[in-house]
DNA sequence: TTCTAATTATTAACTTAACTAACTATTAGT
DNA sequence: ACTAATAGTTAGTTAAGTTAATAATTAGAA
């Protein structure tokens, strides 16, 4: 409850830093999410995201605004729509990851090898408990 | 990168749900800020928060508005605030915190404890690593 | 089959958080 | 005494989130 927040704050300000992207921190983990599940619906996104499907779209209307991405009408089921990465947003969205991982990757990088296996360890037992909702 | 945004979202989502309260998150790092560092300036608050003095000011704004926090003039250094927490700010710090340690413990507690261990260890590193800026 | 229910997504109105930039007021340094 | 730097505030903007209302489609039951 304590660390949580400050970590999340670092992320937060470093991918502001990176001045070549205008993407906040919803907003590339909903890219995340479409990378993974292509042709996904609003509602399945917003589940994800864990936030209401009216937040989810309009953010998902800002991402089809600088176009990355892909809203389409499902072909069977009409009032369902259909969610993609354009290329933009790939790359974009690799472009960040990347940048951010190696930002990461700094500041771990003068630890111990048994303290980063600690901290993968940590993660792994946090990711198991908490998607797994 | 991929899971603190979960977790993040989780403890969001229990600290809404608790409709006793009318705090985010970034009011409840504040609140608990000034509750360890007593009499604290603003530009020390913005700096914890890691965010500009500006949102700290208008955040700090609401806070006094809702009694939460106290905001006087420094006797000595009269361009500097004083911040303090009141009677009700503590009050109210103390009931979130305590409820959702509760809802986190009940996720946890069906886990073995050497997990709760790994997790424990791991936050810790987290915290080192990330409050030690 | 037709009428009602539930589902899916959007829109509107609002609050909070965050930013930059511009500003006031105070303190420190030359 | 004049200039620098520092501390906070305010204005204006963007985005994330909420609830509530609406439109449109699908599913279920009479």
């Amino acid at each position: 409850m304590d660390v949580v927040p400050i970590v999340m704050r670092w992320i937060h300000n470093e991918v502001r830093q990176q001045k070549s992207t205008c993407l906040t921190i919803p907003q590339l983990r909903a890219l995340a999410f479409l990378q993974i599940n292509d042709g996904t619906s609003l509602a399945a996104l917003a589940e994800y995201l864990g936030v209401t499907s009216a937040s989810t779209s309009t953010m998902v209307e800002r991402l089809v605004q600088k176009e990355f991405v892909n809203r389409a009408e499902h072909p069977k089921v009409r009032r369902q729509v259909v969610l993609s990465l354009t290329t933009t947003g790939t790359a974009h969205l690799q472009q960040v990851r990347q940048m951010t991982r190696d930002r990461l990757a700094d500041k771990l990088a003068h630890l111990p090898t048994d303290q980063i296996a600690n901290l993968l360890n940590g993660l792994e037992e946090l990711s198991q408990i908490f998607s797994g909702l």
